[in-house]
DNA sequence: CTGGCTATCCTTAGGCA
DNA sequence: ATGCCTAAGGATAGCCA
């Protein structure tokens, strides 16, 4: 964009890559805000900026309001964890084995007083 | 943009609204990872679509894989609440609670002994 | 709905003060 | 760094097939 194309690869110049850094930054909270108001849905978006000498890590969210992003975060986590279920390994696993863990106390519970049968058995 | 401007407002035809929330969305997470390239800093979206009749909530985020969505809100959670503990007042008021307590047991630690010469002052 | 098309508006890279 | 300016390229609302 502006006078020129750019490539899509990371802006070597560090100087321009900083003014581009705050610009972008800024067009993107802004598509984010326009987005969550003309569709009326919730939209979320967490920049953590680069590393710099002497400075913390400049961070960034839409929307600004900590409190919003950490509700938007959690439906996330039910919601969007739920419907990609099928799709995400890790979530599937995860899944998995907290269903494993949960049988496996309850067996342990069940069971006091009849070690001696689960000998051998690795529970 | 397009035909004509948009007023920035919920979109009441419910068919427009979709077609933006389609075309916004690609347009919102296609900024997102050019942001990304070009600054080489973690960005995350995470969009909640609107709610629809016999569908799941359509959730999508960038980056799509969601190890590196989890990755980017655990960093957030520790470094972004760092960085905001000056700015976001829960936090500032819980830090000073904090130091406050902190206080209060290291005088009364050191001051076993020396109860009579508080008297009179709240600690 | 699904996928182009395009007139218009928007974003922004590079300059300059 | 800090903030405007502007030309170019990008995004997209409304249409149409």
């Amino acid at each position: 964009m502006g006078r020129g194309k750019l490539t899509m690869e990371l802006i070597c110049n560090e100087r321009s890559r900083m003014i581009t850094y705050h610009k972008r930054k800024k067009g993107l909270t802004k598509k984010a805000r326009e987005f969550q108001i003309l569709c009326g849905v919730d939209a979320c978006v967490i920049i953590l900026g680069p590393k710099q000498n002497n400075h913390p890590v400049d961070v960034e969210t839409w929307p600004t309001d900590l409190v919003e992003v950490r509700r938007i975060i959690n439906r996330f986590r039910s919601e969007g964890a739920d419907r990609k279920k099928t799709q995400d390994l890790s979530y599937f696993f995860e899944a998995r084995k907290k269903k494993v863990d949960d049988e496996i106390a309850k067996l342990r519970k069940s069971l006091h007083g009849k070690q001696s049968s689960l000998r051998g058995i690795i529970v």
